[in-house]
DNA sequence: CCGGCAGCGTGAAACTGTTCACCGAGGGGG
DNA sequence: CCCCCTCGGTGAACAGTTTCACGCTGCCGG
């Protein structure tokens, strides 16, 4: 994915002209990270926007006691930084590279005037963040409701459909990521996601490997799921 | 508080001209409301934004099995309904007012096309966004990095900021709510507060009424917070 | 004025998930 | 090619919370 095409799939530039999307541009640099590179780390001062063009970014923080809370998974498409350019405030959060990846990045200098004058991409960046609040808010309502299973489930397939591979083409869908990062998106601990997971493998649901979980039953994950929404 | 004082108020149109504000001020509406009345339910289509003129709200979700989440108690200043209003989904939690409240509406027909016109504002709206965001990761942190005392000391601290009265001028600050809502807020149940709470009282570090809390020594709350945090 | 209900207080028992302490394996980098 | 380090697997003991099952009180509306 080049440049420009990154810009025309995030949301915010959708309805930009082209000439107006050139001009952003040519504020634009390009950064490539290797897996397990830092982009920034929780407190830096945020003053880049970041859009992803390939790979993929966690998002994480890290407590006191060394717990790890994972935020989330980013992928292509994706923005990065936004909160903190947009508030002012110190970056919320630590990024790092999961795989190799390529960004896009733009100052906040060229950003803000650049929304000033365009006020729809403003209204779009606000709608990005209003999409952001709703996830959270729906992860802090599960977080409440839900036994550790259906968050377990839920994830899963939320990850299948923004991350999932195909290792044979129209065969089940299968998620990379390694047992401890799913515990800290979920908010537990590797040993309560193993144990889970084995009891699925059990059942036929899932397939386990090397930071590998295939999806055999999606559905069966669903019915899980189901027994707690609302 | 008139409407024009909560527009000037209100941080998205704080840096607008005074006849543009006359502008807006034309479309918006006056909603009073009475304690319990719900202002919009979950799932409600949402196309009015509202900001709070005097009185508070809560804004809460309740799960299959009947368990309710607050998110927040909002107070005169603040905004609602951002969200659904911008990304044009459903609403994301119910509100009710909590005692006697004055609204102040806008509809989204009128709001979108003075955004547009108005990308100061636009950007502004984006940055309130952009705290609840933090606010919310906050908060996420918190449940799986704090036990229970800490998460409900914390809070109550910050409630006690934004919705503290003192009975007596210069005395300790009271916190009115049930415990019930305490609970909510912090995502456990009404018996688990009550209980820490009697501890804290025991040590005479709070006071208890009917649905109020009095803060007699905010410090050592404060160090308890302290204990947990990065 | 009084009945009922909303809100508080409390202990015992049950459960869910964590902690700890290991072992085992495999794959990738030196 | 081989070693180490990451990742996975597992059980036993433990801790923190929830659940349940009550009893109490005082306020509020009829």
């Amino acid at each position: 994915m080049d440049r420009r095409e990154l810009l025309g799939r995030v949301s915010i530039f959708a309805s930009l002209e082209d000439k107006e999307l050139d001009l952003l541009l040519q504020a634009t640099t390009t950064k490539r990270m290797k897996p397990k590179e830092v982009l920034c780390r929780k407190g830096d001062p945020g003053n880049q926007l970041y859009g992803i063009m390939s790979g993929s970014l966690k998002v994480t923080t890290t407590g006191t006691d060394g717990k790890d809370v994972m935020f989330g998974l980013m992928g292509p498409g994706e923005l990065i930084g936004e909160i903190a350019l947009l508030d002012g405030e110190e970056r919320s959060a630590t990024v790092t590279a999961v795989e190799t990846t390529e960004l896009l990045t733009l100052h906040r200098r060229d950003l803000i005037p650049f929304l000033e004058k365009n006020p729809r991409a403003a209204i779009g960046l606000a709608s990005v963040l209003a999409a952001r609040v709703r996830g959270l808010s729906d992860r802090a309502e599960d977080r409440q409701t839900m036994p550790l299973s259906g968050r377990i489930a839920k994830r899963l397939l939320s990850l299948s459909e923004t991350h999932g591979k195909r290792p044979i083409v129209g065969g089940p869908v299968e998620v990379r990521m390694p047992q401890q990062d799913l515990a800290d998106l979920v908010g537990t601990t590797r040993e309560s996601v193993n144990k889970q997971l084995r009891a699925w493998e059990e059942e036929g649901i899932v397939e386990l490997g090397r930071s590998r979980v295939l999806l055999k039953q999606p559905e069966s994950l669903k019915a899980v799921t189901a027994m707690f929404e609302l």
